[in-house]
Formats: structure tokens, sequence, C-alpha cells
RNA sequence: CGGGGUAUAGCGCAGUUGGUAGCGCGCGCCGUUCGGGACGGCGAGGUCGUGGGUUCAAGUCCCGCUACCCCGACCA
């Protein structure tokens, strides 16, 4: 079972366990082994990389809509959790607590205890709500306050039994979105804006085309009046959530006293939203592109985008073809492309390997045959298709490379998620269909949670999201038959 | 918390009826190679998870402890 996932042949594929994948392909996570830190993420500088584009380029579409950043205390007191009762039900479970401030060293066993309890334990964060509220609770004062619009990208802690690498680690770095506003309707109009920057984010960014939603009642984030969603389809059929935006509500803003006087002086509790994408963006990103090869990196977030790969047999041949590929990759630089030379003493193949298996989109062969032709090989990361190009146009030509396999990957993510999504109107079909291979499927529901938690029981899937403009449709409840006005999409989730 | 496993070199593993530790990969050096994961030679690297016990002798047998993995319950 756990054999070495990458041997000489090849690389173990998606059939099997994904987390394999990123551990022994992906060079990008490890577990902490051998220690009581089970399921934390090492994240080593090629994911990092991936992870800081990701933080650049949604941080700058978050300060387009007025979104400042902030940062708020990792310990939160037990007390302020308690205070939203549906909330803390919720993260109860998977809390680590910080109960003691000090150690001290029994010079009989030699081991240090635990000592100086503290009168109110400390929670890690599992999400901010509470102990941003409370500062929010001082800082809104007046409707002249509002709105108030903060982000901060942090660690969080959830203490789960079982966990994944990138989908679902004990602690995981994610920015989260906290807004108050005077009315309903810019909450709420918040809370959509926001799950809608992600949307675009995925799909033009990381090539990963999402369903935009709204999550059930049973599904939604505790403490929410509603949370909407966006969902990724993953190789294998399954469903991995990509972001999700709450509409709070008052709910947190009772909880937590934050009020203020309107224009007429009434003092009036605010409508909150709260918005959030973890590093589990990271596995989706690996487990929508990647192949038997490994990684596929979109060029838009690739930490690296173009890698020129020396070959040579000499060193005559490497001064030449090293020369060669440096002045390349200075031209390719200066024309905002991220590109490197590979110029190891190692055989092409062995380079080749490495950097399929890392995902960079573009591999440009520099040898002794095309540094006399003034040429490079191209090789596309996506399909394999290779092209020679002249050294005069490379910038153009990378560039343009670049453009069409950022759109061969939306492309072929999204046909896949349309080819395994399925409308499916009988209860047997469906469960039929989950039993041979996973997919989306789309289906009436009643909206009684009652019918949810049956097909949840018996199938394992779950409503992933009430799409937006979902166009109306009347229809029967795959369960008990009652009237349905809309299809819902339904999935097994990682 | 219930059930089942595992712990030996950086990683993955083997180690027979108890006799003092080996393989593959990786790593270092040398040589031959080099347009898709090369090969040969030499070399470095281990208080065998931990604490006891049996024995002339324990990686191996016995008892305790600890940690981790898998399945289950749990996971907006």
């Amino acid at each position: 079972m756990s054999n070495q996932s990458e041997t000489k042949k090849g690389i173990t594929t998606r059939e099997e366990d994904y987390s394999k994948w990123y551990l022994d392909v992906v060079e990008a996570a490890d577990l902490a082994e051998n220690s009581s830190v089970r399921g934390c993420m090492v994240i080593k500088p090629y994911g990092y990389a991936l992870w800081e584009n990701i933080q650049k380029i949604l941080d700058a579409k978050f300060k387009e809509t007025d979104v400042v950043n902030a940062y708020f205390p990792i310990f939160i007191p037990k007390s302020f959790f308690e205070r939203e009762a549906e909330h803390v039900e919720h993260f109860a479970k998977e809390c680590a607590v910080v109960t003691h401030h000090r150690l001290e060293l029994d010079p009989a066993t030699g081991k240090l205890n635990p000592a100086g309890p503290l009168e109110e334990p400390l929670i890690v964060r599992p999400t901010s709500e509470t102990i941003i509220y409370d500062t929010y609770s001082r800082w809104v004062q007046s409707y002249r306050d509002l709105p108030l619009l903060i982000n901060q990208w942090v660690n969080i802690v959830r203490w789960e039994m079982r966990t994944r690498v990138f989908l679902r680690t004990m602690e995981f770095l994610w920015q989260e979105g906290h807004t108050a506003h005077a009315s309903r309707q810019e909450a709420e109009d918040r809370a959509k804006q926001m799950v809608l920057v992600y949307k675009d984010f995925l799909e033009n960014y990381l090539a990963m085309p999402v369903l935009a939603g709204r999550k059930t009642e049973a599904e939604k984030f505790a403490g929410a009046d509603y949370t909407l969603c966006v969902e990724a389809m993953m190789q294998d059929g399954k469903a991995l959530q990509a972001g999700t935006s709450h509409m709070l509500g008052q709910n947190f803003a009772k909880s937590f006293n934050v009020s203020f006087l309107d224009e007429k002086g009434e003092r009036q509790f605010v409508w909150q939203t709260s918005w959030g994408v973890s590093t589990r963006m990271i596995g989706g990103l690996i487990m929508t592109h990647g192949d038997d090869k490994g990684m596929i990196m979109p060029p838009k977030i690739a930490p690296l985008q173009a890698v020129l790969v020396t070959i040579f047999a000499s060193e005559e041949e490497k001064k030449l073809t090293v020369e060669a590929a440096k002045e390349l990759a200075e031209k390719l630089k200066a024309a905002g492309v991220i590109a490197k030379v590979d110029d190891r003493d190692e055989r092409p193949g062995v380079k080749y390997f490495e950097w399929e298996k890392k995902g960079v989109p573009l591999r440009l062969e520099v040898g002794p045959k095309d540094v006399a032709k003034k040429q490079v090989i191209a090789v596309r990361r996506d399909n394999g298709e290779k092209a020679v190009i002249g050294v005069d146009e490379i910038v153009k030509q990378v560039k343009k490379l670049l453009e069409s396999i950022q759109k061969n990957l939306f492309d072929r993510a999204l046909k896949n998620q349309l080819a395994n999504t399925k409308e499916i109107d009988d209860y047997s079909k469906f469960k039929k269909q989950l039993e041979e291979n996973d997919v989306f499927i789309s289906s009436h529901w009643c909206g009684s949670a009652q019918c949810e938690a049956q097909i949840k029981e018996e199938t394992k899937a779950t409503i992933r999201c009430i799409p937006f403009n979902n166009k109306a449709e009347k229809g029967k409840c795959l369960v008990c038959g009652q009237e349905s006005k809309e299809r819902v999409i339904f999935a097994k989730a990682y």
C-alpha cells in the first residue's frame, strides 16, 4: 500500500490515491512523520511559490473591491466561541485548545510538564469570525464606519480525525474576508460579489471551471444565514469545494454586539459576510490538470513558465548551449515570461522528467543542433506537441504558446466536467450511476432536509450547490416525489 | 473510542530454528556515456521506536510503554 509510487517506469495515477500524487510527484507537500504532528503540511518552495502567486492575484482582486488587509490574533478565548450557538457546536469537534502557558522540568523524570494553567483556555483559530467580530464591536459605532471590508492571510487549525494532503490538513493557509454592512442588501451583494471573484479567479487563472451557487441548509456554514460556494470537479468525477462566501446575516452581530447608530439615530445591528479560499485550491489545481507524468501548471499562475533545457555531450557543447539558453532566457524575462535555464550535467531525459513532474507549461530544448540552426524546440506540457521556434521570434511564440496552453487546460477541464454531469430523474438510476462511477448529477429535490439526508446516507452523495442562474423547471423529488421547481447538483465530495 | 497493522541507513524494504545487520533508490568520488529516466568501479551512512525480562548471546523470544498507518464513527 505504501510502496513508492514514483518508480523508474512511471508514476502512480489518479485512480489510486491523490495524496500519494502530491507527496511523490508534486514535490510541494510533505507530511510531518514520526511525530504527533500529524496531517500537517510542509510546503516546499516550489509549492509555496504557487501559493504566493495565488495570493498576489487574489489580493489585487480584493483591493479592486475596496477590501484591505489586516491581522487578528491566532488565539481565541473559549468564551468567544460560546457566544454563537450554531458556530460553537460545529467547531467544538475540531479545536486545538491551549490550556497552559509554560513547561516545568520534573527533575525526577527529566520530562517537561505543562504548568501555569490558563484562567481561560485559548482556542487556536479554526476560523476567525468570533475574534474579529469582537473587535468589530468596538470599531463600529456609526453608519459612517460602514462598510468595513477587511481580509487576512493567515494559517488556521482544524483538528481533523482524518487528513488528506492539501485537501484536508490540520493546519492550512487561507485568506478570510470579513465584512460588515449597514443593510441586508449590501451584505448579500457582497457575499455574491466575492463568490464571483473566486469563480473568476479559478476559471481565468487556475483554469478550473466551477459551478457557482448556493449551499443547502444542511451544508451551509455554521452560524450563517446561507452559504454561497464554488464547486469544482476533479478528474475522477468527485466534487471539491473550492471557495465559500457566507451571508452571516445579523447572527454574529447580535452575539458580539456589533451595532451602530444609523442616520436617524437608531441603533442597528450590522449585516455581515465572511468568505475564504485556502491551500486546498492547490490540491484542486493538481487534481484538475495533473496527468500520469505529474502536475500541469496553468501558465498564469505557474511558478515557472518556461524552462530552457540545455543538451550537450562535451564541455564545448555545454558552453555553447548554456550561453545560447541564457541569452534567450534574458530575452524572455525582459518580456515578462518567467524563465529559467537548466544547465545541470544530467542526461536530457532526467531534466525533462523533472520539469514535467513539476508541471512547467513549456520546455524549450537548446542543443548544439538548435544553436547551429538558431532555433529551439518547444514542447508543450499539456499535450506534448513539439514546435520548432526561430530564436528571432521566441518571445512572440512563447507567449502565444503559453496563452494556448492556458486556454487548452480550461477547455479540457470544462469538457470533462460537462461530459461527467448527468441529468437523472430516477432514484434507482441515480444510485446505479454512483455505484458505477462518480459524476455530478443534476436532479430534482423537494427542498426537505430529510430527503437530502436520506440520499447522503444511502449514496454518500451530497448536494454540492443550487447553481446560480438555474433555469426554472418543474419536476419531482428523487426521493419523495413531491414537486420541485429546479434541479440541484449532487456529487460525492472530497 | 472500536477493529487491524507497522516501527531496522535520507527514502522504500528484507532479515531463516536467537550467533552481533543487508538490498534497492538516493548521496560522494573516478571513468565510460549524453537529443527521453545510462553503465561500471570505489566509498560514506544504522546505539534495529522505547523501557524491562529470558539467554553465554536478542533486530529476532516474552512483558510494558510510545508513536504512526489503515478501516469505522467524524469532516461548512
